[in-house]
DNA sequence: TATTAAGTGGGGTTG
DNA sequence: CAACCCCGCTTAATA
C-alpha cells in the first residue's frame, strides 16, 4: 500500500461526472491498483477507483498527472506538488471482517421459530422467488394460506413498498406448484417481521394490510447460543484459509 | 491525518457487531477523530467510525489498545504490532467534490421542461411533500390534473415502489390549497421520468399505472450549455470559501 | 434529532 | 451480464 500526500486535483468520468479542486489530500494506491482520495473528514474517500489501470504521465505545465483507467472509468489525478510518500506491504489474503447479527442470521433464527409470525405458521422456503425479487420468507399460516415475509432489523416505509411488491407479485403467480405442496397465491397476505419498526413505517404498513410483527431484540444472544455455526467455527475457518495462504510480513 | 502500519485485530459494537482477526493492516485516523482500518483490496474500509471519541489504554498482554467511542458505538482496536506511524496535516476545510449530472440537475432541468413529460404539462413544484416522503416533481397535465413524477437517471424496481407510495399518500390528502391554487389530487397520477429504465422496472410500471417517460441522454450538455449556475460558478464558490477559512498547508 | 432519499453508492448472489 | 437486495451502508437535505 502506498500513502501519498499531495496538492492535488482530480477529475473523474464514469458512472458520473465529477471534478475535484485542488488541494492538500492524502492519496492511497493498494496492490490490487484502488485508489483513493482522501480530505480529513470522515470516513468516505472524495474520489476513488477499484483495480484500475496505472499509467503516469506529465501535463503541460511540467506536473505529473496519475491516470486510473478501467473499462467503463477513469481518474485522472494532477499531482502540483507531491509531500510525501511511503510504501509499505500489508497482510495478503486478509480474512476480512466477522459479521454478527446481520439480517441474513435473523431470517435464518425466524426461519427455525415461525411460530413467532403466528400460532400454527409453518415455514416453507427462505429467499423464496415472486418474480419481482426474491422475498425474505415465505411460510404458510394456520389455515395454510400463503404470507409473505419481509425481514429487516430496522424496518422502514421502503421496507413496506417491497413486501407489497412481493404480494401482488406473488398473485400473480396463482397457484403455484411448490415441492412442498401446491399453494394458492391468490390469497397471499404481507408481512414484515423486524426487530425495530418505526411509527410512520407501522402506520403505513396496516394501512395497506401488510401485518408488522415485532422480534423481540434479545434473538441475537439466542441465535449466537443455539447456532453454533456461527461465530468461531467460521472465524477459525477464515484465519486458517488466509494463515495457509498468506505470505506477507505478518507470517 | 495519521497513518498507522499495525498488526491489529479489532472488535465493533454498534449498529451491529463485527470482529476482525488478527493482520497487518493501516489504521487511519483523522482529524475530526474519524478512524478507518483498510486492508489491501479495494476503497472500502473493514472498519471504521467517524467522530469518535480517543482513548488509548494497555491490556493484559501488555498491547496498546485504541479505543473509539461515541455514544451509540464502540470501535476496539488492539495494536498487536505497530510497524509504521506517520503524521501529515492536510488541507483544512476542503471544498469537496463537485459532482455533474446528478439526479437532482437531472430534476431542475426536467422541471424547467414540463413539456418533455407531456403536452401541455406546467410545472407546480419540486420535493413536493407528500407525506410519505417528498416526490421530485408536481406537475399539472394538460386537464390541470396533478401528476406525480418520480426523476431518476436509471430507474428500477424500487422506482415503482417509490412512486406509487408517492401518488397513495397525495390521495389521501383530498384537495390540497396549494400557494398556485387549488390541487384536487384525488385523481392524482405517477409517473417515472428517467434517462434510461429497466425492461422490468417499465413492465411493471405500466402494468400499475405508473406512466414511463424516457429523458433524451443529451439532456446534460445542454443542461451544461443553458445552466450557467452549474458548472464553475459553484466551483468558484466553493473554492474561494474554502480558502478564505483555509489555514492549512496548502495556503 | 429523526426521516427520507441519492450515491461514481459497494458487494454478494442468482438467473 | 443484468437484476436484485443487504449494508455497522455514508452523506446530505429537510422537517
Amino acid at each position: 500500500m502506498k500513502v501519498i500526500i499531495a496538492d492535488c486535483s482530480a477529475i473523474y468520468t464514469g458512472r458520473g461526472d465529477t471534478s475535484l479542486p485542488r488541494g492538500v489530500r492524502s492519496i492511497i494506491v493498494k496492490e490490487d491498483g484502488s485508489v483513493s482520495i482522501h480530505n480529513d473528514v470522515g470516513n468516505k474517500p472524495l474520489n476513488y477507483m477499484k483495480e484500475a489501470q496505472f499509467s503516469e504521465v506529465e501535463n503541460a505545465d511540467g506536473e505529473i498527472v496519475w491516470n486510473f483507467d478501467s473499462r467503463k472509468e477513469s481518474l485522472s489525478i494532477v499531482l502540483h506538488r507531491t509531500l510525501m510518500m511511503t510504501e509499505m506491504p500489508l497482510m495478503q489474503n486478509d480474512p476480512g471482517l466477522i459479521r454478527d447479527g446481520t439480517e441474513n442470521h435473523l431470517q435464518e433464527w425466524i426461519s427455525r421459530y415461525p411460530e413467532l409470525l403466528g400460532e400454527g405458521y409453518r415455514f416453507v422456503e427462505r429467499e423464496f422467488a415472486t418474480g419481482n425479487g426474491p422475498v425474505d420468507l415465505l411460510v404458510l399460516d394456520a389455515k395454510g394460506l400463503p404470507v409473505v415475509v419481509e425481514v429487516k432489523r430496522v424496518a422502514m416505509l421502503t421496507a413496506v413498498d417491497q413486501c407489497r411488491r412481493y404480494v401482488e407479485a406473488v398473485k400473480d403467480q396463482g397457484v403455484h406448484d411448490h415441492e412442498k405442496g401446491f399453494i394458492d397465491f391468490s390469497h397471499a397476505r404481507g408481512m414484515i417481521a423486524a426487530v425495530d419498526i418505526r411509527p410512520k413505517t407501522l402506520e403505513w404498513a396496516k394501512k395497506k394490510d401488510i401485518e408488522p410483527v415485532l422480534i423481540p431484540s434479545t434473538w441475537k444472544s439466542d441465535y449466537s447460543y443455539t447456532e453454533e455455526s456461527v461465530d468461531s467455527p467460521e472465524l477459525e475457518e477464515k484465519v486458517s484459509a488466509a494463515e495457509s495462504k498468506d505470505e506477507s510480513v505478518s507470517g
